[in-house]
DNA sequence: CGTCTATTTGAATGTACTCAAAAGCGGTGG
DNA sequence: CCACCGCTTTTGAGTACATTCAAATAGACG
């Protein structure tokens, strides 16, 4: 399968596409290959485009005036990503994404993703329910930071997503959930001795 | 000024509207009012309305098992309100939702909205936009939760939503930044020596 | 093998919570 | 109009949660 097919069928799992709008959605998309560590998206730069992940995984994480990171998204495989606000308003990023292993990305800039939503109306509503979706999710994971604290937010975080939990690096996962990595590792301790 | 039009000038403010699409979406909304400490929402029900606040003050909060409420979300004037995720789903509630004063809102159900999607894309469009502004919101306020400690919340909170610090009760404030009512107390009572 | 970074460990400190009680404030009824 | 009731906010003390700093250990990678 051609890599470009599987954004459609991610995209055919919300709306239904017709032969055009396929052909019309692939062509608005061009392909980019991330090594580890490079950066896709860079604070003080402007986010030019929104970004379908194919393979791979990326972290947007925010550096605040301490130069300490703090990480807002882990993104794998058939995610999006993108500094919405840098996108949408086209002003500087305020985060940075990096990839976390080698990560093959379909970009679309936003003149062209206007175009799309203007041509393809089942385009548009995919994106209204992606950005739903979105928000929805977000919303839990507000509650959980207001309600939780560290420990029961990691324990939630490995229940929730057992696979990052694998491969991200444990100070990454400390970042997101807000907390340092010395702390995350007493929690980490105090739940290994109490089995 | 009919109260409606409130809603069809909340709407143009992000996307154009023909008459008839005008027409279309007044005749698809019905008016509520709300007393004082009325549920909007209710945990458990589904929330069957998706909300536009013409006129009033409403909080959106979970209750936890223990019986401590955690407040996701206050909304005034021109805001919507709705369990994204009860409504979107048709399941339960996961939250409340109350009016914090008498409050006017206008109601579309999930029959009607996808009715009007599917016949005016511009309001498709205008929810795309919204969905996409809320999550633009919810990064910061994610953000903000992670790296602040409670003192550095609340001011943030007092210098975004000026408004609202005035008329909230302050129980709630803290709910909604995450910390107890005694110690948003001293956190105030240190503000107040320290000047 | 050596170097660099990530994780762990320990101790001291700061941040935030719980519990209990007092003070303040608003609404209601007499 | 005042007195009372219920709820919110404040205050204080003790405890738990989480951070900082420093150093040791473990892993990853060239």
């Amino acid at each position: 399968m051609e890599s470009i097919d599987q954004l459609i069928k991610h995209i055919t799992k919300y709306v239904e596409l017709s032969k055009e709008d396929k052909e019309k959605i692939k062509s608005s998309f061009t392909p980019r290959t991330l090594r580890k560590r490079e950066l896709l998206i860079q604070q003080g730069v402007a986010c030019v485009h929104e970004n379908y992940i194919v393979q791979g995984t990326l972290r947007a994480f925010y550096v605040d005036d301490k130069g300490d990171e703090h990480t807002l998204q882990f993104a794998v495989d058939d995610w999006w990503m993108s500094d919405l606000e840098s996108f949408f308003y086209q002003t500087a990023a305020n985060i940075y994404a990096e990839a976390l292993e080698p990560t093959q990305v379909f970009q679309i800039n936003k003149p062209d993703l206007d175009k799309l939503y203007h041509e393809v109306p089942m385009f548009e509503r995919f994106f209204r329910i992606l950005h739903q979706r979105a928000y929805i999710a977000q919303n839990k994971r507000i509650l959980n930071a207001i309600r939780m604290n560290g420990m029961e937010r990691y324990l939630q975080f490995i229940e929730n997503y057992p696979a990052f939990h694998q491969k991200i690096p444990q100070k990454y996962i400390a970042s997101y959930l807000g907390i340092t990595p010395v702390f995350l590792s007493q929690i980490r301790k105090s739940l290994a001795t109490k089995n």
